[in-house]
DNA sequence: CCGCATCGTCGAAGCGCTTCGAAAGAGGCG
DNA sequence: CGCCTCTTTCGAAGCGCTTCGACGATGCGG
């Protein structure tokens, strides 16, 4: 490997110039940069990683941590690791991945060791170990999700909240007056996982306003059977339904309301809110607002950009506004005769 | 941060000795040593990570390559990323995450700039572009799958043919005379993904070898519907099926077969093999050879890590035998009169 | 014509660690 | 008692880079 003395050989110039033409850090005759530039080429040069990263005091890595939980959906955590990488390499980092019981013990290290320049902290419960970490830590932090206690951390987060107001309000709004929420399975609230908690108080809220029947049932398996039916016992003339629940109970519903002659949309509205899975390739797609990986991702990593380069670590909290894509699974009610 | 010369001059010793104490790597005194663990542990010392990179010329990480093609299934993805970084966490390595058009650039970067010591490439097509690239890397490389052109590289896979020739054994020693595979969409095998050809290959040769009707087709949309009615229309007293597929497609089938008063495994027996997702929680789960994620990668880490610390990068190609996981799918079929 | 900025370049220090060679001390043997 | 060996510890070099201070050269104004 070719190191920043071969490339100042090279180019007939001291290290320290080659470094500053490369670095652009100083100014440097247009004729001697190109001179720099052209043995660099040449040789392949390279600096070398751990080199730079000692004298500069920085790494350009960032730890990402995602833990992986046995009821949460694989896929969406792919996608938000994925998409944070893809983002950090846009800004020149480099992601270092920590995942399973690693995901705790691998923060302290990287930050310890300065590993990683700041850390990205994925899949938060409510009552998330990392945070009293994050604290502890020197290391910029940024939490995707919202835990309980958000003192002195920089979240980011879907507006679950605003997704369950508009999901109500648009179908009050078509005329809708029985409506249900499917939400996650019971497993994954208990564990204390943040956002469908979030999410299934402001329906509640929002319904009460508006002043509209409602129900809200957990699934117990990984269909939509059961929620139908306590459902429907709830709500003899459930009309519409919102959905803010996995991707496997999601794409088992409109079989499921079918056995009781139910169709979508005809029947019942349905909206997916706040889900990290497309349902354009149901048999009926839903109405989606969806959970935006790239969108809380390239959120995150740029507040976490922020905190390193710009060294502003002020704690907040930003909400991004959900996104509402239509399907065609709303249908408006006749007002019902006063 | 405490540096080791915090911890040198806590415990009453030189840099040197305490760099000694840690590693091992020479002899000192019990209680010297005592004395210098005390320090450290009090401190909280941990070594600066670019510091120690720099001077052992190790970093202790290895990268992981994986393109993430649009057709390919994510929580595969994630579970062989995932599992590369808990097994590498075991040799005390960490993971470096290179996606996207990065897979392929990442790669020349993180080896010209020795920020890894190794890759493990990851979702390998059958003419990958990072092939003739690891070629020319000094920094060892693992292939997860098995490129067309292997000379000179180290690979690791399930025994895809293995699996293919077990699944027709089994399903024609239990009296199987129609047997059917349903493959990946054609778009996967255009692209060139390695183990859908490999599969379908050993299939035809064993069918034929073992002188069984049979049939392949690849399924267009996200259900198995076109697939079934095609394989019916060349077999048409169908009664084994090989699934080497999408969980998308898998998970459909049960149902689309019943809608032909096919019944699993009254009527058709079903083995899924050389797939990444389970069926135990289908409605009717099948007898399974499953690509195991943990195993593949745990074989990749240790080849790798081999090359690393033990600086064997002789090229081989490991194939992992299969296992089977029996789920009751398969139903023995009364020998015909001859 | 001299002094003073300004600009481009250089040398050297230093980031925190590993590791080599050597020094110092202990112990055994002739 | 001296010599040699072995063990334990130390000092210093060096990994490849960034960056600070300084130095010579150039250009300008007085």
């Amino acid at each position: 490997m070719a190191t920043i003395a071969d490339v100042a050989q090279a180019a007939g110039v001291s290290i320290s110039t080659v470094s500053y033409a490369l670095s652009g850090k100083r100014s440097i005759t247009a004729e001697t940069r190109t001179r720099v530039l052209a043995a660099a080429d040449a040789l392949g040069y390279l600096p070398h990683a751990s080199a730079r990263m000692l004298a500069a005091n920085r790494s350009q890595i960032i730890a990402v941590s995602e833990p992986v939980h046995a009821d949460t959906d694989d896929a969406a955590h792919m996608a938000f690791a994925m998409e944070t990488t893809k983002v950090a390499r846009a800004h020149n980092f480099d992601t270092l991945l920590l995942v399973h019981d690693d995901a705790l013990e691998g923060m302290r290290r990287s930050a310890a060791t300065q590993l990683a320049d700041g850390i990205v902290v994925l899949d938060v419960d409510v009552d998330d170990a990392r945070v009293p970490l994050a604290r502890t830590l020197a290391c910029p932090t940024v939490f995707v999700g919202i835990p309980a206690d958000t003192a002195g951390l920089i979240c980011v987060d879907l507006d679950f909240e605003a997704a369950a107001r508009e999901a109500v309000d648009r179908l009050v709004d078509a005329g809708h007056r029985q409506i249900g929420l499917i939400s996650h399975r019971p497993e994954t609230l208990e564990r204390g996982s943040n956002f469908p908690l979030r999410f299934r108080d402001a329906f509640l809220a929002r319904c009460d306003e508006r002043g509209v029947a409602h129900a809200v049932v957990h699934p117990n398996g990984h269909t939509a059977d059961g929620s139908v039916r306590r459902l429907l016992e709830r709500l003899p003339d459930l009309d519409g339904i919102v959905l803010s629940t996995t991707p496997d109970v999601a794409s088992s519903l409109s079989a499921i309301l079918a056995t009781r002659e139910l169709v979508v949309p005809r029947d019942v509205s349905v909206i997916a809110a706040g889900v990290s899975f497309s349902t354009a390739r149901f048999a009926v797609p839903f109405d989606t607002m969806p959970l935006d990986a790239h969108a809380s991702c390239a959120a995150a990593v740029d507040l976490l950009v922020q905190a390193i380069d710009g060294g502003d670590r002020s704690p907040r909290i930003v909400l991004l506004p959900p996104a509402y894509i239509d399907h065609g699974s709303v249908l408006a009610r006749a007002t019902p005769p006063d």
